[in-house]
DNA sequence: ATACTTGCAAAACATTTGCAGTGAG
DNA sequence: CTCACTGCAAATGTTTTGCAAGTAT
C-alpha cells in the first residue's frame, strides 16, 4: 500500500501542471519547486509505481528517453517539435484506421506521433542550427 | 568517403542474413564469426554510419533498445500483434495529418502504428472486431 | 511501532569518445 | 603516404539499487 508523502504529492503536481509529457529531469526540476531537497532516484522510483498503479502512462517516441503523463486525458497523440524537442499532446485523431492493414489483420488500437514545429519554434526558420534526427 | 573494412562487411553480412531487426549485441556476436577481434564500438559506430547513409532503418519498440534492420522500402508504417509482438510492415498511410496539429503548429512529418491481431493470430470468429480508440 | 519512503552514493547498463596503432585507397 | 577505421579502455548519460535515516499510518 502506497503512502502520500511530499515528494510524491510533488511529483503528481507536476505533471498535472505541464499536461504534457514529461522526461524524469523535468519531473525533478518542477517538483524541486515544492520539495528541493527531492533526489532523481525518487523521481524514477514514484514514476515507476504510479505507471503500475496504472495513474501514469509512458511515452517512448524514437531516440528519446521515455517521457511520463497522466493518465485520463482520453484518447490522444502526440506532436514532437524537432526545434526544441517537447512534446505536446494532439487531442485530435484521424479515427478508422483499421482498413490501412494488410488484410486479415485486426487493428485494436493506434498510436500516431506528428513531427515539425510547434508554435514557439515556427517562425525561427533560419536560426536552426541543425537536423535533429 | 566511408571505406570498405572487413569490419563493415561483416556488419552488413550479419543484419542481411538475420532478416530482422537486431539488437547491437547481436549484430556483434553474429559478425564477430567473421571478425573475432570485433569491438562492440565499431559496431555502434558502423551501425550509426549506416544508418546516416540511410542504408539501415532503427526499429524501436516500447521499453526495448533499439533494433537495426537493412531498409529496403519508402514511408511505411507498422502493424505490431499483441498476441505474438511480431511487427509487420504497413504500407498504407492515412496521409494528410497537418489538419491534426493545435493552431500554430506545423506539421512535417508523421508516424504511425497499429496494434491488434496479425492475420495468424486472429480469432477464428471476428472477421472485422477491431475497432480504432 | 512497523515498514514503506527517501536521499545519497555507488552500481548497472547501453552508448559514445579519446587515443594510438592499423590498413584501405 | 594519408587519413579514415579499429580495438581497447575510459567516459557519458540514464536508470536502478543498497543502505541508513526519515516519516506516514
Amino acid at each position: 500500500m502506497e503512502r502520500s508523502t511530499r515528494q510524491r504529492a510533488a511529483i503528481g503536481a507536476a505533471l498535472a501542471a505541464a499536461g504534457r509529457p514529461l522526461l524524469p529531469l523535468e519531473v525533478l526540476e518542477a517538483a524541486r519547486q515544492q520539495v528541493p531537497a527531492l533526489g532523481i532516484a525518487t523521481v524514477y522510483r514514484q514514476l515507476r509505481q504510479l505507471v503500475d498503479e496504472g495513474r501514469l502512462r509512458i511515452v517512448e517516441l524514437p531516440g528519446e528517453n521515455p517521457r511520463y503523463e497522466l493518465r485520463g486525458h482520453g484518447h490522444h497523440h502526440h506532436f514532437q517539435c524537432r526545434s526544441c524537442a517537447r512534446v505536446f499532446d494532439v487531442h485530435a485523431c484521424p479515427g478508422d484506421l483499421g482498413r490501412l492493414a494488410p488484410a486479415g489483420f485486426m487493428v485494436e488500437d493506434h498510436e500516431l506521433t506528428l513531427y515539425g514545429r510547434c508554435r514557439d519554434c515556427r517562425p525561427a526558420e533560419a536560426t536552426d542550427g541543425g537536423r535533429p534526427a
